[in-house]
DNA sequence: TCTCAATTTAGAATAGTTCTAAATCTTGAC
DNA sequence: GTCAAGATTTAGAACTATTCTAAATTGAGA
């Protein structure tokens, strides 16, 4: 590789990412993003903590709430939120969209997504567009199918 | 006009479409609808209750959940939601998308969306895509003029 | 007028999340 | 290594938004 490395990648390992928003790496932290790694379906917090629980029986709820909200800050974690109901979590932080089924209320990263360009979004005077979200609703291919 | 209107137009306004549903018009109903129209700054339905209140002292938080249910049942008003926190309410039923102001929290709407056709996302196969929901996040022009 | 279903109402219950305060665990200065 | 200071975890209380419950009220049609 490159021997004259100026500057390392921006860090994408929990670790770096804690460290540079002043946070510790915690087991509970490692076990939390693990949890989220493992099963990207984009789990509540509730979710979460059941699954962290598995293989860690002493974990809180409270410390579960903590820890995503440290994942969250340190950019290591996307919240999402479609529906009314609970937050969902997201360890993906690639730019992308979100599909949300309408019939099984199943969440799928979409890897692509419209950017303030791409759509030529005429905003009234005085506006400043930051950023674009795209929710994409309709059927999962499970109940689409069954939809059939 | 045309003399041989076949069909009534789709019916826009509270009672027939209240009917259209199997629902009455009742005076609650029509003043949370008006409370709507009336500022459309999206109110949560806490500031609804406020605001249907100062008019009509009687009615409860109860009644204003069951009346903004029966009106996006019916097809008057549409629900938003943005960030974690309570639900908006939009009497806008013209096809829109929604800036939120990240500074504020201010909601307007943007008389402009993105089809399925206009943006071509490819999507795995099985999907079905049934609408695209835009949210534009950025400053509102107050914020963006203070920002300065 | 009477009856019955729809609606409204107050308050209880629930869900999701945040807060509080005490216990525990680092980390870094000595 | 010891110790103090600060960060983190924890259980549970508190809080916010919403839904549920059951009784009272309303209103349309027989
Ligand atoms: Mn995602
Ligand atoms: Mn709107
Ligand atoms: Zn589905
Ligand atoms: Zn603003």
């Amino acid at each position: 590789m490159n021997a004259v490395a100026s500057k390392p990648p921006p860090e994408n390992n929990l670790n770096e990412r804690l460290a540079h928003s002043g946070l510790r790496l915690t087991p509970q932290r490692q076990q939390v993003h693990e949890v989220l790694r493992e099963k990207m379906d984009h789990p509540t917090a509730d979710m979460v903590f059941m699954r962290a629980k598995a293989k860690m029986p002493e974990i809180s709820m409270a410390t579960v709430y903590n820890c995503l909200d440290a994942l969250v800050q340190c950019g290591m974690v996307r919240q999402v939120t479609l529906d009314r109901g609970a937050t969902r979590y997201c360890p993906n932080m690639q730019d992308h969209s979100h599909f949300y089924c309408d019939e099984c209320g199943s969440v799928h990263d979409i890897l692509q997504t419209i950017s303030p360009e791409d759509a030529d979004i005429k905003l009234p005077r005085g506006f400043r567009l930051k950023n674009i979200e795209t929710n994409l609703h309709g059927l999962c291919p499970d109940c689409a199918a069954k939809a059939k």
